[in-house]
DNA sequence: AGAGTTTGGTGACCAAGTCACCAAGTCTTC
DNA sequence: GAAGACTTGGTGACTTGGTCACCAAACTCT
């Protein structure tokens, strides 16, 4: 049933049989556990991932020791940055974890290759992922740049929430998701609390007002 | 004596002779002006544009109305950004700028996938064009985040002066150059003239102490 | 020369990052 | 289950950086 996979991915559908089928033959499906490093700085990637379940948070090693947050991979999009270490012209800082148990397409080096050679469709794929990607990253500077704190902790609580409003996260992992001290993130979450708008308690924020919170999210 | 441009771009150097005349045929050498708009927001472009002179400023326009700075292609470098537009596939609010007078091949969108699917070397030079202008993303998001104003300031005066150790440009340009106001940099800059460092005038600063800059730059 | 525009300077104020330190909660181990 | 270690969150003082309002000097244009 897991031959299906391919429907998963929006720029794969129109693929012509004969690449589908060798798509289907040249990966393997994978699956690792929360907390598993995807990649790493300084090691080579034998693979192009195709998540299918799971997520992965991808952060920056900074040299100071401290990280942050570049974006998440999620299920039905593919882990482009491994294609660049596949290639391993460039070194980067960059590392991805699989945050819950993840379930992913591999895709060997070899059948990358040959698959971006042989389909215009599948090269369109991996252009696409390149491009939104950097549209990501574009955004996120001009977020960085700009946006302030409050509003962007208010849209990542409501990002981050699962279906009964809770977000398990410390303020410290709060804090490397948005690029500052965790400090902040207490002083700003408890503003929150004062205004009713979350509960608090070790390890969790649980959102109690999402209307307050969507407002200032959109509040540019 | 243009036929030879292909030597400049190291990736390339290494394509097969049949490719190698399949990318001057299907390419053409293109002149504009400075200040021309390479690429814009909502424009789908046509080519991808390997610069052989000038300099390239890709700014993010903000929503705000104000610009952030990105990078800078430089000659010997690929817009890649311009593949992403060609396909058209995503949105980006990215713009290019010419600074200077830029010479540039274009290749046109049909050569550009012709040549992607026959020739792996010119693939190699794809992805690691995209893999760099990533990781120089990367790197600019760590620098913003982390690193003191004054030290930003102190590198970027350094990277942009000329062989007479002068800078043009004036402080608002700086100002968006490094995401931040204009008034941080007069701040910054009265500093630095306090201590000898650079001499001012509307318009231009003249480096004194390359050294003391230096310094600063690359403490941490 | 005079008017308009561009560029840079300044002070007051606010937002955010840093530092140092403490207190409460949780886990381990005996 | 008590002692100690570690994790998480709270707080105040201080620094850096961003914003606003406004002004002055330098340039441009006619």
């Amino acid at each position: 049933m897991d031959e299906n996979w391919i429907s998963k991915f929006h720029g794969l559908s129109r693929l012509p049989d004969d690449i589908r089928s060798e798509l289907e033959r040249g990966s393997e499906i994978v699956t690792v556990p929360a907390g598993t490093q995807i990649f790493a700085p300084g090691q080579t990637a034998d693979n192009l991932w195709l998540l299918l379940d799971g997520t992965v948070k991808v952060q920056q090693k900074s040299d100071t020791g401290r990280d942050v947050f570049l974006y998440r991979v999620h299920a039905g999009e593919s882990c482009v940055l491994t294609t660049a270490n596949m290639l391993a012209f460039e070194e980067h800082s960059a590392e991805g974890t699989a945050e819950t148990e993840v379930r992913a397409v591999a895709i060997p080096r070899n059948t990358f290759d040959d698959l971006v050679a042989r389909s215009r469709v599948f090269r369109e794929f991996v252009f696409t992922a390149y491009s939104r990607r950097i549209t990501d990253l574009f955004v996120l500077i001009d977020d960085i740049v700009f946006q302030r704190m409050d509003v962007r902790l208010a849209s990542r609580l409501l990002e981050l929430a699962d279906d009964q409003k809770v977000v398990r996260a410390t303020h410290a992992v709060l804090g490397t998701e948005l690029g500052t001290a965790r400090e902040v993130i207490s002083r700003t979450l408890a503003e929150f609390q004062r205004r009713g708008w979350v509960d608090q308690s070790r390890g969790e924020v649980r959102l109690l007002n999402l209307e307050g919170l969507r407002q200032l999210s959109q509040s540019n």
